[in-house]
DNA sequence: TTTTCCATGTAACTCGTTACATGATTTC
DNA sequence: GAAATCATGTAACGAGTTACATGGAAAA
Protein backbone atom coordinates (compact mmCIF):
# COMPACT_ATOMS: atom_id res chain seq x y z
CA UNK A 1 0.00 0.00 0.00
CA UNK A 2 2.20 2.72 1.21
CA UNK A 3 5.22 2.00 -1.33
CA UNK A 4 2.86 0.76 -4.49
CA UNK A 5 5.54 1.18 -7.47
CA UNK A 6 3.06 0.69 -9.98
CA UNK A 7 0.72 3.46 -8.84
CA UNK A 8 3.52 5.83 -8.68
CA UNK A 9 4.55 4.97 -12.04
CA UNK A 10 0.76 5.52 -13.56
CA UNK A 11 0.54 8.50 -12.00
CA UNK A 12 3.77 10.09 -13.23
CA UNK A 13 3.16 9.30 -16.66
CA UNK A 14 -0.32 10.78 -16.62
CA UNK A 15 1.15 13.67 -14.65
CA UNK A 16 3.43 14.30 -17.99
CA UNK A 17 0.71 14.35 -20.30
CA UNK A 18 -2.88 12.87 -20.52
CA UNK A 19 -3.02 8.84 -21.80
CA UNK A 20 -5.12 6.40 -22.52
CA UNK A 21 -4.32 2.65 -21.45
CA UNK A 22 -3.37 1.49 -24.59
CA UNK A 23 -0.85 4.98 -24.89
CA UNK A 24 0.70 3.61 -21.33
CA UNK A 25 1.19 -0.04 -22.24
CA UNK A 26 3.03 0.72 -25.20
CA UNK A 27 5.34 3.43 -23.40
CA UNK A 28 5.84 1.41 -20.46
CA UNK A 29 6.60 -1.78 -22.97
CA UNK A 30 9.01 -0.04 -25.12
CA UNK A 31 11.04 2.49 -22.73
CA UNK A 32 10.54 1.46 -19.39
CA UNK A 33 11.31 -2.14 -19.58
CA UNK A 34 14.29 -2.00 -17.09
CA UNK A 35 12.47 -0.22 -14.51
CA UNK A 36 9.29 -2.18 -14.13
CA UNK A 37 7.52 -5.01 -15.07
CA UNK A 38 4.13 -4.07 -15.22
CA UNK A 39 2.18 -6.04 -17.52
CA UNK A 40 -0.68 -4.79 -19.95
CA UNK A 41 -3.85 -6.40 -18.05
CA UNK A 42 -2.50 -5.47 -14.72
CA UNK A 43 -2.20 -1.80 -15.58
CA UNK A 44 -6.06 -1.59 -17.40
CA UNK A 45 -7.08 -3.10 -13.40
CA UNK A 46 -4.79 0.00 -11.93
CA UNK A 47 -6.40 2.57 -14.11
CA UNK A 48 -9.92 1.35 -13.17
CA UNK A 49 -8.88 1.40 -9.48
CA UNK A 50 -7.20 4.44 -9.68
CA UNK A 51 -10.39 6.31 -11.07
CA UNK A 52 -12.62 4.34 -8.65
CA UNK A 53 -10.16 6.14 -5.83
CA UNK A 54 -10.64 9.17 -7.42
CA UNK A 55 -7.22 9.88 -8.31
CA UNK A 56 -7.69 10.22 -11.97
CA UNK A 57 -10.74 10.90 -14.37
CA UNK A 58 -11.54 9.61 -17.86
CA UNK A 59 -13.01 11.43 -20.70
CA UNK A 60 -13.81 9.25 -23.70
CA UNK A 61 -12.52 9.91 -27.16
CA UNK A 62 -13.27 8.76 -30.65
CA UNK A 63 -11.07 8.84 -33.58
CA UNK A 64 -13.12 7.46 -36.91
CA UNK A 65 -14.48 4.58 -36.21
CA UNK A 66 -11.62 2.91 -33.85
CA UNK A 67 -11.92 1.66 -30.95
CA UNK A 68 -13.06 4.13 -27.82
CA UNK A 69 -10.36 5.60 -25.97
CA UNK A 70 -10.37 6.26 -22.31
CA UNK A 71 -7.90 9.09 -21.89
CA UNK A 72 -7.05 9.47 -18.18
CA UNK A 73 -5.49 12.61 -16.54
CA UNK A 74 -4.65 12.98 -13.01
CA UNK A 75 -7.49 14.71 -10.70
CA UNK A 76 -6.31 17.02 -8.02
CA UNK A 77 -6.08 14.59 -5.10
CA UNK A 78 -4.20 12.01 -7.85
CA UNK A 79 -1.45 15.45 -7.84
CA UNK A 80 -1.09 15.46 -4.43
CA UNK A 81 -0.74 11.33 -4.04
CA UNK A 82 1.81 11.66 -7.08
CA UNK A 83 3.88 13.92 -4.98
CA UNK A 84 3.23 11.99 -1.43
CA UNK A 85 4.49 9.08 -3.30
CA UNK A 86 7.30 10.41 -5.11
CA UNK A 87 8.90 11.74 -1.97
CA UNK A 88 8.22 8.35 -0.26
CA UNK A 89 10.36 6.38 -3.05
CA UNK A 90 12.61 9.16 -3.02
CA UNK A 91 13.71 9.26 0.55
CA UNK A 92 13.35 5.63 0.50
CA UNK A 93 16.29 3.13 -0.12
CA UNK A 94 15.73 -0.13 -1.69
CA UNK A 95 13.83 -2.41 0.60
CA UNK A 96 15.58 -5.25 2.52
CA UNK A 97 15.91 -9.04 0.69
CA UNK A 98 17.64 -8.63 -2.56
CA UNK A 99 16.19 -11.36 -4.67
CA UNK A 100 19.63 -12.94 -5.47
CA UNK A 101 20.56 -14.13 -1.71
CA UNK A 102 18.38 -16.60 -1.31
CA UNK A 103 20.23 -19.28 -3.18
CA UNK A 104 23.97 -18.22 -1.54
CA UNK A 105 22.34 -19.30 1.69
CA UNK A 106 21.91 -22.90 0.54
CA UNK A 107 25.14 -23.08 -1.81
CA UNK A 108 26.73 -25.31 0.96
CA UNK A 109 24.37 -28.01 -0.18
CA UNK A 110 26.28 -28.32 -3.81
CA UNK A 111 29.39 -29.73 -4.51
CA UNK A 112 31.74 -26.71 -4.85
CA UNK A 113 32.46 -27.60 -8.05
CA UNK A 114 29.28 -26.93 -9.37
CA UNK A 115 28.63 -24.10 -7.13
CA UNK A 116 31.26 -22.53 -9.00
CA UNK A 117 29.76 -23.37 -12.33
CA UNK A 118 26.29 -21.89 -11.66
CA UNK A 119 28.18 -18.86 -9.76
CA UNK A 120 29.95 -18.47 -13.21
CA UNK A 121 27.05 -18.49 -15.33
CA UNK A 122 25.55 -15.78 -13.18
CA UNK A 123 28.60 -13.80 -13.33
CA UNK A 124 28.34 -14.21 -17.09
CA UNK A 125 24.68 -13.05 -17.35
CA UNK A 126 25.53 -10.05 -15.40
CA UNK A 127 28.16 -9.01 -17.29
CA UNK A 128 25.66 -9.23 -20.48
CA UNK A 129 23.64 -7.13 -18.45
CA UNK A 130 26.12 -4.68 -17.81
CA UNK A 131 27.13 -4.69 -21.12
CA UNK A 132 23.65 -4.24 -22.96
CA UNK A 133 22.87 -1.36 -20.14
CA UNK A 134 26.21 0.42 -21.13
CA UNK A 135 24.63 1.09 -25.01
CA UNK A 136 21.90 2.67 -23.22
CA UNK A 137 22.32 6.27 -25.00
CA UNK A 138 21.55 8.70 -22.66
CA UNK A 139 19.10 11.83 -23.18
CA UNK A 140 20.43 15.20 -23.07
CA UNK A 141 17.36 17.01 -23.26
CA UNK A 142 15.88 14.81 -26.26
CA UNK A 143 12.67 14.82 -25.09
CA UNK A 144 12.56 18.01 -23.40
CA UNK A 145 14.51 16.85 -20.42
CA UNK A 146 11.84 15.15 -19.30
CA UNK A 147 14.00 11.45 -19.65
CA UNK A 148 16.90 12.80 -17.06
CA UNK A 149 15.40 11.08 -14.46
CA UNK A 150 15.67 8.01 -16.55
CA UNK A 151 19.61 8.43 -17.16
CA UNK A 152 19.87 8.53 -13.72
CA UNK A 153 17.90 5.40 -12.77
CA UNK A 154 19.96 3.37 -15.75
CA UNK A 155 23.40 4.87 -13.97
CA UNK A 156 22.20 3.58 -11.19
CA UNK A 157 21.53 0.33 -12.01
CA UNK A 158 25.06 -0.09 -13.67
CA UNK A 159 26.16 0.59 -10.78
CA UNK A 160 24.44 -1.58 -8.46
CA UNK A 161 25.29 -4.50 -11.45
CA UNK A 162 28.72 -3.68 -11.46
CA UNK A 163 28.90 -3.92 -7.78
CA UNK A 164 27.11 -7.33 -7.90
CA UNK A 165 29.73 -8.79 -10.08
CA UNK A 166 32.74 -7.43 -9.03
CA UNK A 167 31.60 -8.68 -5.61
CA UNK A 168 30.11 -12.47 -7.08
CA UNK A 169 33.89 -12.54 -8.39
CA UNK A 170 35.10 -12.28 -5.17
CA UNK A 171 33.19 -14.48 -3.77
CA UNK A 172 33.76 -17.05 -6.68
CA UNK A 173 37.75 -16.42 -5.36
CA UNK A 174 37.17 -17.31 -2.00
CA UNK A 175 34.90 -20.28 -2.73
CA UNK A 176 37.76 -21.60 -5.05
CA UNK A 177 40.32 -22.13 -2.43
CA UNK A 178 38.16 -24.75 -0.10
CA UNK B 1 6.78 -19.72 -10.61
CA UNK B 2 9.83 -20.97 -12.15
CA UNK B 3 11.93 -19.17 -9.68
CA UNK B 4 9.62 -18.72 -6.63
CA UNK B 5 11.82 -17.82 -3.25
CA UNK B 6 9.17 -19.28 -0.90
CA UNK B 7 9.13 -22.27 -2.14
CA UNK B 8 13.25 -22.27 -2.15
CA UNK B 9 13.62 -21.22 1.37
CA UNK B 10 10.95 -23.63 2.74
CA UNK B 11 12.82 -26.65 0.91
CA UNK B 12 15.52 -25.25 1.80
CA UNK B 13 15.07 -25.04 5.83
CA UNK B 14 13.36 -28.52 5.75
CA UNK B 15 16.29 -30.11 3.92
CA UNK B 16 18.72 -29.15 6.79
CA UNK B 17 16.36 -30.50 9.46
CA UNK B 18 12.70 -31.63 10.13
CA UNK B 19 10.55 -29.04 11.15
CA UNK B 20 7.17 -27.42 12.21
CA UNK B 21 5.23 -24.04 10.98
CA UNK B 22 5.60 -22.49 14.00
CA UNK B 23 9.18 -23.52 13.84
CA UNK B 24 10.02 -22.58 10.69
CA UNK B 25 8.33 -19.04 11.22
CA UNK B 26 10.35 -18.27 14.10
CA UNK B 27 13.55 -19.34 12.87
CA UNK B 28 12.77 -16.87 9.45
CA UNK B 29 11.83 -14.33 11.99
CA UNK B 30 14.83 -13.88 14.19
CA UNK B 31 17.33 -14.98 11.56
CA UNK B 32 16.30 -14.30 8.38
CA UNK B 33 14.48 -10.91 8.40
CA UNK B 34 17.03 -9.41 6.19
CA UNK B 35 17.00 -12.28 3.27
CA UNK B 36 12.75 -12.19 3.03
CA UNK B 37 9.51 -10.99 4.06
CA UNK B 38 7.91 -14.13 4.25
CA UNK B 39 4.83 -13.63 7.17
CA UNK B 40 4.00 -16.82 9.15
CA UNK B 41 -0.05 -16.88 7.65
CA UNK B 42 1.98 -17.52 4.01
CA UNK B 43 4.09 -19.58 5.29
CA UNK B 44 1.74 -21.84 6.91
CA UNK B 45 -0.39 -21.62 3.22
CA UNK B 46 2.67 -22.05 1.39
CA UNK B 47 3.39 -25.77 3.63
CA UNK B 48 -0.05 -26.72 2.91
CA UNK B 49 0.34 -26.00 -0.95
CA UNK B 50 3.47 -27.87 -0.80
CA UNK B 51 2.31 -30.68 0.81
CA UNK B 52 -0.63 -31.13 -1.33
CA UNK B 53 2.15 -31.19 -4.16
CA UNK B 54 3.72 -34.28 -2.96
CA UNK B 55 7.13 -32.18 -2.20
CA UNK B 56 6.87 -32.72 1.45
CA UNK B 57 5.19 -34.81 4.01
CA UNK B 58 3.74 -34.10 7.13
CA UNK B 59 3.77 -36.61 10.15
CA UNK B 60 2.21 -35.16 13.75
CA UNK B 61 3.31 -35.08 16.94
CA UNK B 62 2.56 -34.33 20.40
CA UNK B 63 4.02 -32.99 23.42
CA UNK B 64 1.86 -33.20 26.96
CA UNK B 65 -1.03 -31.21 26.47
CA UNK B 66 0.35 -28.99 23.43
CA UNK B 67 -1.34 -27.87 20.35
CA UNK B 68 -0.25 -30.76 17.75
CA UNK B 69 2.61 -30.01 15.51
CA UNK B 70 2.67 -30.88 11.78
CA UNK B 71 6.45 -31.86 11.56
CA UNK B 72 7.37 -31.72 7.74
CA UNK B 73 10.22 -33.20 5.70
CA UNK B 74 10.89 -33.45 2.30
CA UNK B 75 9.92 -35.84 0.20
CA UNK B 76 12.42 -37.73 -2.65
CA UNK B 77 10.45 -35.40 -4.99
CA UNK B 78 10.81 -32.25 -3.15
CA UNK B 79 14.72 -32.79 -2.69
CA UNK B 80 14.92 -33.02 -6.37
CA UNK B 81 12.75 -29.70 -6.89
CA UNK B 82 15.12 -28.13 -4.01
CA UNK B 83 18.07 -28.68 -5.85
CA UNK B 84 16.81 -27.73 -8.74
CA UNK B 85 15.20 -24.10 -7.48
CA UNK B 86 18.79 -24.09 -5.67
CA UNK B 87 20.98 -24.67 -9.21
CA UNK B 88 18.30 -21.90 -10.82
CA UNK B 89 18.65 -19.28 -8.16
CA UNK B 90 22.45 -19.74 -8.18
CA UNK B 91 22.28 -19.10 -11.72
CA UNK B 92 20.25 -16.27 -11.95
CA UNK B 93 21.45 -12.65 -11.24
CA UNK B 94 19.24 -10.10 -9.77
CA UNK B 95 16.09 -9.68 -12.06
CA UNK B 96 15.79 -6.39 -13.30
CA UNK B 97 13.60 -3.47 -12.18
CA UNK B 98 15.41 -1.92 -8.75
CA UNK B 99 12.70 -1.24 -6.72
CA UNK B 100 14.37 2.14 -5.99
CA UNK B 101 14.50 3.22 -9.30
CA UNK B 102 11.31 4.34 -9.87
CA UNK B 103 11.56 7.63 -8.06
CA UNK B 104 14.44 9.17 -10.04
CA UNK B 105 12.49 8.98 -12.74
CA UNK B 106 9.87 11.59 -11.87
CA UNK B 107 12.86 13.39 -9.59
CA UNK B 108 12.23 16.44 -11.92
CA UNK B 109 9.27 17.17 -10.34
CA UNK B 110 10.27 18.51 -7.39
CA UNK B 111 12.42 21.63 -6.60
CA UNK B 112 16.19 20.25 -6.81
CA UNK B 113 16.34 21.63 -3.55
CA UNK B 114 13.66 19.36 -1.72
CA UNK B 115 14.97 16.44 -3.64
CA UNK B 116 18.52 17.09 -2.21
CA UNK B 117 16.66 17.16 0.87
CA UNK B 118 14.54 13.60 0.18
CA UNK B 119 18.10 12.24 -1.17
CA UNK B 120 20.07 13.28 1.71
CA UNK B 121 17.33 11.26 3.86
CA UNK B 122 17.73 8.15 1.92
CA UNK B 123 21.47 8.16 2.12
CA UNK B 124 21.12 8.82 5.76
CA UNK B 125 18.90 5.37 5.75
CA UNK B 126 21.11 3.62 3.74
CA UNK B 127 23.97 4.32 5.95
CA UNK B 128 22.31 3.30 9.28
CA UNK B 129 21.15 0.14 7.01
CA UNK B 130 25.17 -0.57 6.23
CA UNK B 131 26.21 0.44 10.22
CA UNK B 132 23.50 -2.51 11.62
CA UNK B 133 24.61 -4.96 8.67
CA UNK B 134 28.25 -4.78 9.66
CA UNK B 135 27.11 -5.47 13.23
CA UNK B 136 26.32 -9.00 12.22
CA UNK B 137 28.67 -11.53 13.53
CA UNK B 138 30.20 -13.82 10.94
CA UNK B 139 28.93 -17.65 12.19
CA UNK B 140 32.44 -19.21 12.14
CA UNK B 141 31.01 -22.32 11.92
CA UNK B 142 29.02 -21.17 14.92
CA UNK B 143 26.39 -24.39 14.12
CA UNK B 144 27.78 -26.37 12.45
CA UNK B 145 28.74 -25.02 8.76
CA UNK B 146 24.85 -25.00 8.11
CA UNK B 147 25.21 -21.15 8.31
CA UNK B 148 28.02 -20.27 5.98
CA UNK B 149 26.09 -19.38 3.32
CA UNK B 150 24.11 -16.93 5.42
CA UNK B 151 27.24 -14.69 5.72
CA UNK B 152 27.81 -14.93 1.95
CA UNK B 153 24.53 -13.50 1.90
CA UNK B 154 25.57 -10.67 4.34
CA UNK B 155 28.25 -9.72 2.57
CA UNK B 156 26.43 -9.30 -0.71
CA UNK B 157 24.18 -7.27 0.89
CA UNK B 158 26.94 -4.98 2.31
CA UNK B 159 28.16 -4.66 -1.21
CA UNK B 160 25.10 -4.00 -2.87
CA UNK B 161 24.30 -1.12 0.05
CA UNK B 162 27.40 0.38 0.05
CA UNK B 163 27.65 0.69 -3.87
CA UNK B 164 23.99 2.42 -3.73
CA UNK B 165 25.19 4.64 -1.34
CA UNK B 166 28.75 5.55 -3.18
CA UNK B 167 26.62 6.31 -6.87
CA UNK B 168 23.39 8.21 -4.80
CA UNK B 169 26.57 10.76 -2.93
CA UNK B 170 27.80 10.99 -6.38
CA UNK B 171 24.27 11.68 -7.98
CA UNK B 172 23.47 14.38 -5.35
CA UNK B 173 26.76 16.17 -5.77
CA UNK B 174 25.78 16.22 -9.72
CA UNK B 175 22.26 17.61 -9.19
CA UNK B 176 23.65 20.06 -6.57
CA UNK B 177 25.57 21.36 -9.88
CA UNK B 178 22.61 22.81 -11.43
C1' DT C 1 -3.53 -12.96 37.40
C1' DT C 2 -2.64 -10.98 33.40
C1' DT C 3 0.46 -11.47 29.85
C1' DT C 4 3.26 -13.96 26.80
C1' DC C 5 4.26 -18.34 24.45
C1' DC C 6 2.88 -22.41 21.81
C1' DA C 7 0.77 -23.91 17.41
C1' DT C 8 -2.40 -23.86 14.01
C1' DG C 9 -5.05 -21.89 11.05
C1' DT C 10 -9.47 -19.08 8.58
C1' DA C 11 -11.76 -15.08 6.22
C1' DA C 12 -11.91 -11.28 3.43
C1' DC C 13 -9.36 -8.81 0.54
C1' DT C 14 -6.00 -7.04 -2.91
C1' DC C 15 -3.01 -7.58 -6.48
C1' DG C 16 -0.82 -9.92 -10.24
C1' DT C 17 -0.57 -13.37 -14.16
C1' DT C 18 -1.94 -15.82 -18.37
C1' DA C 19 -4.90 -16.63 -21.81
C1' DC C 20 -8.58 -15.32 -24.37
C1' DA C 21 -12.36 -12.22 -26.67
C1' DT C 22 -13.85 -8.50 -29.69
C1' DG C 23 -14.04 -5.97 -33.83
C1' DA C 24 -12.54 -2.49 -36.87
C1' DT C 25 -8.42 -0.92 -39.66
C1' DT C 26 -4.18 -0.46 -41.74
C1' DT C 27 -0.30 -2.75 -43.81
C1' DC C 28 1.95 -6.54 -46.41
C1' DG D 1 -6.46 -12.10 -48.43
C1' DA D 2 -3.64 -12.56 -44.23
C1' DA D 3 -1.42 -10.49 -40.65
C1' DA D 4 -0.32 -6.94 -37.53
C1' DT D 5 -2.16 -2.75 -35.14
C1' DC D 6 -5.52 -0.26 -32.39
C1' DA D 7 -8.00 -0.37 -27.93
C1' DT D 8 -10.35 -2.34 -24.44
C1' DG D 9 -11.19 -5.57 -21.46
C1' DT D 10 -12.90 -10.48 -18.91
C1' DA D 11 -12.24 -15.03 -16.57
C1' DA D 12 -9.91 -18.14 -13.86
C1' DC D 13 -6.41 -18.70 -11.01
C1' DG D 14 -2.44 -18.19 -7.69
C1' DA D 15 -0.36 -15.97 -3.99
C1' DG D 16 0.21 -12.40 -0.56
C1' DT D 17 -1.59 -9.34 3.43
C1' DT D 18 -3.97 -8.16 7.69
C1' DA D 19 -6.76 -9.25 11.22
C1' DC D 20 -8.78 -12.47 13.88
C1' DA D 21 -9.88 -17.17 16.35
C1' DT D 22 -8.71 -20.88 19.50
C1' DG D 23 -7.21 -22.76 23.74
C1' DG D 24 -3.87 -24.66 26.83
C1' DA D 25 0.65 -23.71 29.28
C1' DA D 26 4.31 -21.23 31.18
C1' DA D 27 6.10 -16.97 32.95
C1' DA D 28 5.77 -12.23 35.01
Amino acid sequence: MTTDPNTLLLLGLLKGQRQHGYQLNEFIERNLGRFTTLKKATAYAALDRLEKKGLIEASTEQEGNRPARRVYGLTASGEAQFFALLREHLAQPEPVAFYGDLGLMFLNQLPSEETLNLLGERAAQLGGQIAELERVPTHEGALGRGLFGVDLAVSRQLALLQADLTWLIQAMNRLAQV
